[in-house]
DNA sequence: GTAATCCTGCATGAAATTATACATTCACCA
DNA sequence: TGGTGAATGTATAATTTCATGCAGGATTAC
């Protein structure tokens, strides 16, 4: 192995403490395999090399190990095979097999009793579990929020199928952000309105790109980069034909299993940019929400819940 | 690589606990990795492969991802170059050296709950999971599905915040039915519309009233049954001010505890109804939805995934 | 429409990894 | 002392993995 250098640090002392982490269980599994095997000398030093490094044990090639402990490279091998194994290739597969199932293990798989229109919500319910788990750090969110807050104009591109959406968050932003435009066609238009929200100030522009691609989205956003605005794209997977053309990107994933895909993600990232939008502006404009919300209770735009 | 049956489970299960397990420290090392680098299609499917094993990812070899991936061995090796690295061990090491600083820093940080975001994020995953549960009988929305489908033309009503919705059903829907018109504005213009929708051959309507309610939709449904439609009404309560006017309801829970609301139980709503009315559909109309597609390949309207 | 560029897979060679054959050493015992 | 057998290292073969030259094909630019 070239690398090892890499893999020498880290690792958790001979008198192990925080049990239950990866390491630890692929040093249980190892105890089990070791267990009522009787070793000779230099296989038990293998054995305790590869106990107290547990974490790289799973990496290490024979010949790794072999210059580790000071043997021969034939004893890992047969080492491997006293334990019983076919191999020590099979031996390895064994300890990382071992270090995943700790990391998946946790959540039993459910009994899958649903029908199709049930499944089509189940596999958006894992979509929005993703983004939930890639919003554990909330930097990036922060960050575009803070951008999109600041650029007065904002304008919000979304084509197609995403062109509902854009309009969507415009709804949203428009209640924390004065001036919010929402570019929905493409082409010529999508350049002179572009054009205009960067004449009139605009420093940054949101962009919705979820499959299929609409070519023309990509032209706009290259355009857009151009014309000196900073792109933020929303888009399904972190890289793909348009997150190219964008500074930053944001992952909202959707199913794509089935003939018609829903927003679901998409939708929930929205709200979340919008809700991150809101605290990177001045409180004066934060007050002007609720002024909205009496003015319109006031006209009686609304139906009693 | 031989055993790579054993690392084909993993990711994190319905219930996921929190960010922050090592599989994500790969996935965001990942992303770094990522950033701001120009990759081919074939390369973006590498990076996808990946980014959705971070667990398996440290373990592949070249050919396992190629095949994986359905691409070349010298596909998977450009890709670590294209990514700067001087080779595919050398991009492999990265992400294992990522994956043992995570380890390090054992079970403390897991302890962590859920941020804000994350915490809106997660409400409306409960919404998801009663949609689901509401979804266990068929019966309701086939049945609403059925009777849009049969509807020529199908009038979409969606006010305000669900101007949205409506929009983005009537991208999907058009797909499937040869004639959806969506309402988007209400006033004289609303009952104009419905009104020559109605001489036209429609027989019903669907609307989306999602919080909060708009006056104007329910006095807009009022108008459509005195015409003798029959009114779909897709809102987040089974009974509610708007209810009343409509002959079938359904319902799609929506968060109301944050300012911004999300809308992902009604955009999965869109997507099963639209899904059920395919199957309302006489043949030819199915085919039609292909015969789309096919069209937008050959006119290379959209990009490669 | 044509040329230039980029992308991609195939074939092949180089490097690394693992398994096996064989020789040597050492402990133990008659 | 010489024999026996397990243990271990050396050398090498077999397998796997990785890198690169080259040609065909697609896309883009002019």
């Amino acid at each position: 192995m070239k690398g090892e250098d890499v893999l020498m640090a880290g690792g958790q002392g001979p008198s192990g403490v925080a049990m239950a982490d990866d390491g630890s269980r692929v040093g249980v599994c190892l105890r089990e395999l070791l267990e009522g095997h009787r070793l000779s000398p230099s296989q038990r030093r293998i054995a305790r090399h590869l106990l107290e490094r547990p974490h790289e044990a799973v990496f290490l090639s024979s010949v790794d190990i072999a210059e580790a402990v000071g043997t021969s490279q034939p004893s890992v091998t047969r080492f491997a095979f006293a334990l019983g194994f076919n191999g020590f290739p099979e031996f390895r597969d064994h300890l990382r097999a071992a270090l995943r199932d700790g990391e998946g293990g946790g959540p039993a798989v459910k009994a899958t009793g649903l029908n199709p229109v049930q499944a089509m919500v189940d596999s958006e319910l894992r979509n929005l579990e993703r983004l939930r788990d890639t919003l554990g750090d909330p930097g990036p969110l922060a960050e575009v929020a803070a951008e999109l807050a600041a650029s007065r104009p904002l304008p919000v591109i979304g084509l197609r199928v995403s062109a509902p959406l854009a309009r969507f968050f415009g709804y949203l932003a428009a209640k924390a952000h004065p001036d919010v435009r929402v570019i929905d066609t493409a082409g010529s238009t999508l350049e002179d309105r572009l054009s205009r929200a960067r004449a009139a100030g605009a420093t940054c522009v949101l962009a919705f790109g979820l499959p299929r691609y609409p070519r023309e989205l990509r032209d706009g956003l290259a355009w857009a980069r151009r014309a000196g605005l900073r792109v933020a794209l929303v888009t399904d997977q972190p890289v793909n034909a348009l997150a190219e053309h964008a500074d930053v990107v944001l992952t909202a994933p959707v199913s794509s299993q089935f003939a018609f895909d829903s927003q679901a993600a998409p939708s929930v990232l929205c709200a979340a940019l919008v809700h991150s939008m809101v605290y990177a502006l001045p409180a004066h404009e934060q007050a002007s929400i609720e002024e909205f919300e009496n003015s319109a209770t006031e006209r009686r735009l609304f139906l009693p819940d």
